[in-house]
DNA sequence: TTTGGCACTCGGGGGCGATGAGTGCTAAAG
DNA sequence: CTTTAGCACTCATCGCCCCCGAGTGCCAAA
C-alpha cells in the first residue's frame, strides 16, 4: 500500500511539527507549515484516513493528531531528509575525538558525555569483541621471590596485566619454566579452546608448576572473556527529565532505573551498514517500549565492534540525531580502525 | 546552651518521625510518640522556643514542624543512638565485599549498586593516593621491531601498561638499555620530581633514546596522576526519584546532574576517623545545599584513602545510613589494607 | 508551669463554568 | 468525485470559589 504524495506531505508535517513542539498538531497548523494549498477541511479528511492506517494517534477527540510508532517509522524509512550536519557540530565532534586519550574505554566514556551534552539525551555506548580472540603472547615478571607480574598481550592487541602473590617462594627458573610452558601451550587459544587444554597439559607439567598454571591461564581466560562481553556505558542520563514526555515521575523512573542498571547489552548490535533506528515498540525491553533509540555502529581493528546510541522520547529528531551518531562512530572507526595499532591500550576497561 | 532534656526529647522525637514520614509532625503526634507524659499545648510552646533557636521550621503557618538543618545537626551529635545492623544487612554487605573481584575499581563499582540498593540512595565512591607514590620498576617488552609494552610497578603495588608504537625500528639490545636507563633514573621518584629530571638525563642519553624516554615517562607520569586524581564513581542516581524531596522535577534535575558529572572530587576526604555527615548548607557544592550527605572513609595500603558514601534528601535515617556505610568501609579496609600486597590489580582504573 | 479551650490560618482538594483548540459532518461549489 | 466553508460538538485546561481539617498561638484557669 502505497500512500499518495498527498498524504506523505501531511505525515512528514505532522511528524516534523510534533518533533520540535511535543504537541498534538492540528489541520490549521499543517496548512501554514506543509506548503500544500488546500483547506483544513482538506487536510482533516486525510488526516482521518491516515489515523485509519494506523499512522497516526488522537489523544483525545478535541486534539490534534500525533505520529504512532508506525507512523514514525515510515516517516524514518521514505520520508526524512537527510540532516546536514552544521560547522559548529563537526567541530565539536572532532574536538571529542581529538581528545588526548588513546584508550578506548576513556574516549567512550568522553564520547558518551560528549553526545549527551550535544543532543540533550542520554547515551550508552559499548564494545564488543567477537569470540575469536586469543592471547598471542604471556610474559611474565618477577616481582619479590613471591610475587610477579603476569602480563598478556591479546590477538587484538589489547594488553593486560595482573600482579599474583603465592604463598610459597618461586626461583626465577621456575619462572621462566612456566613462562614458556604458557607461551607454548596456550596461545593462539580461543577461550572455547582453553579449558579442555588446561587440563592436559597443566597434567603434564605437574607438581608446583600446576596451581601457577592455572592461576595465569584463569586469568588469560577472564581477559577473553571481558573482551567478549559487552558492558554498557551509559551518560547523562537526567537528561531524560528535560524533556516533556519525561516529565511525569512515572514515566521518567523506570526508563532511568532501566538505563543506570544497563549492565549487560541485550540488543544485538545492529545489523545494518550504519545507523539503525528503533522506534517504540520495536525495542524488546519493555522499559524502552515507549521511547526510541538510534545508535550508529563503528567497527575498530580486526574483530571489535561496538555501538554508540542514544535514548529518548519516540518524538526525536532522527534525521539530525542519524547524522550526529554516524558521523561519530566514522570518526572512531577511522581513528581505531585499520587493523593497524595506533595506541589502543586498554579497549573496554573498567 | 544546653538544651533541657525535654526539648531534647521533643526534637528527636520530630526528626525521628520526620525521618519517617516526610511530612511535617505537629505537636499531636509527638504526644503520642515521645513518651513525654504532658499535653499538646505544652509541647507547642516547647516547639514554640525550640523554633525560635532556629532548630525547627514550619512551612507554613498551619503546619507541623520539621527539623532545620542545625536540628539535624543537633540530632546527628548527641541525639542519635547507634543504629545495629540486622543480620540481614551485615550478610548482603558481606556478600558484596567478598565477589569474586579483587580490582580495587571493580569492588568500587559493585559497591556503589549494592549500597544504593539497600539504601536507595545514590551512592558515590572514590579512591585517591596520596602525592608520595613512585614508580618502582619500569618493563619494557618487545612486541614487533618497531612495537613494545611498558609495564610500570607503582610503590602501592598498582600495574599498568601500554603498549607503545614506533615509527622507527628498534633493537633488542636499544631496548635493554633503554630499560636501564629507566630503571636508574626515573624509579623513586615521585610525579613532581619527574620533570626536571627528564631534561637532564634526556640530554645525557641523547640521540634516538630520548623521544622513547619521554614516552615511556611521560606514560609513567599519567600513572602517578592518575594514582592521585580521586575520580568519582556514582550508582544508583535514579533511586532519588523514590524519595518525596525529590519528586519535583526542579528539585531533582540539577541534584542529578550535578551527580551525573561529578568529576573530580571537591569535596576533602573526610578528616574524622569514621564517619563524616553533611547536612543540608554544610555542603559546599550549591547543588547540595538542600541535600545530606552520610560518608565513611577507608583505607588502603600505604598511602591510600577513599572514600565511600550516600547522598539524599536532609531528612535521612543518618544513623542507620552510617552504621551500613562504616561497617562497609572498614571490610574493605581489612579486604585491600594491611599494607600487604592481597591481589589489587587496578585500584581506581577507568 | 501546665492545661483545656477556642479562634484563626492556610494549604489541599473538589466542584463548576468559561475558554478555545480541534474535530467530524453536511451541504454546496468546483 | 473532490474540495471547501460552515457549524455543532467534544473535551482538556484553567481559574475560581468554597469547604475542610490539621495545626497553631494565645488566653485564662488550675
Amino acid at each position: 500500500m502505497e500512500l499518495s504524495e498527498r498524504k506523505k506531505k501531511i505525515l512528514r508535517a505532522i511528524v516534523e511539527n510534533y518533533i520540535q513542539t511535543a504537541e498534538p498538531v492540528g489541520s490549521k497548523t499543517i496548512v501554514e507549515t506543509s506548503g500544500l494549498d488546500v483547506s483544513s477541511a482538506t487536510i482533516r479528511n486525510e488526516m482521518a484516513e491516515l489515523e485509519n492506517l494506523g499512522l497516526l494517534e488522537q489523544p483525545h477527540t478535541s486534539a490534534g493528531r500525533i505520529p504512532s510508532p508506525a507512523g514514525y517509522r515510515i516517516y524514518v524509512n521514505e520520508l526524512m531528509d537527510e540532516h546536514r550536519l552544521t560547522m559548529q557540530e563537526t567541530q565539536s565532534i572532532n574536538e571529542a575525538l581529538h581528545l588526548k586519550i588513546h584508550q578506548m574505554d576513556q574516549v567512550l566514556t568522553e564520547a558518551g558525555k560528549v553526545i549527551s551534552q550535544l543532543t540533550k539525551y542520554p547515551t550508552f555506548a559499548l564494545t564488543q569483541a567477537s569470540g575469536k580472540n586469543t592471547i598471542s603472547r604471556f610474559d611474565l615478571l618477577a616481582v619479590e621471590h613471591n610475587a610477579f607480574i603476569v602480563v598478556v598481550l591479546t590477538s587484538n592487541q589489547v594488553v593486560r596485566n595482573k600482579l599474583l602473590r603465592l604463598p610459597t617462594d618461586l626461583s626465577a627458573t621456575q619462572l621462566q619454566l612456566l613462562n614458556t610452558l604458557l607461551n607454548a601451550s596456550f596461545t593462539e587459544k580461543t577461550l572455547e579452546e582453553l579449558t579442555p587444554e588446561l587440563m592436559r597439559v597443566a597434567a603434564h607439567a605437574a607438581g608446583e608448576a600446576y596451581g601457577l598454571i592455572s592461576l595465569v591461564v584463569s586469568f588469560a581466560m577472564e581477559v577473553l572473556k571481558e573482551l567478549e562481553s559487552a558492558v554498557v556505558h551509559t551518560a547523562g542520563i537526567p537528561t531524560l527529565l528535560t524533556h516533556p514526555e519525561y516529565q511525569s515521575l512515572n514515566s521518567a523512573e523506570p526508563l532511568m532505573n532501566f538505563l543506570s542498571e544497563w549492565g549487560e547489552a541485550t540488543d544485538l548490535p545492529t545489523t545494518q551498514d550504519g545507523v539503525e533506528i528503533l522506534i517504540g515498540p520495536e525495542n524488546v525491553a519493555k522499559e524502552l517500549k515507549n521511547s526510541s533509540i538510534v545508535m550508529a555502529r563503528y567497527d575498530i581493528g580486526d574483530n571489535m565492534q561496538g555501538v554508540i546510541g542514544v535514548v529518548g522520547p519516540t518524538r526525536m529528531d532522527y534525521a539530525k540525531l542519524a547524522a550526529r551518531l554516524s558521523y561519530f562512530a566514522e570518526g572512531l572507526s577511522r581513528m581505531f580502525g585499520k587493523g593497524e595499532l595506533p595506541s589502543p591500550k586498554d579497549p573496554a576497561q573498567e
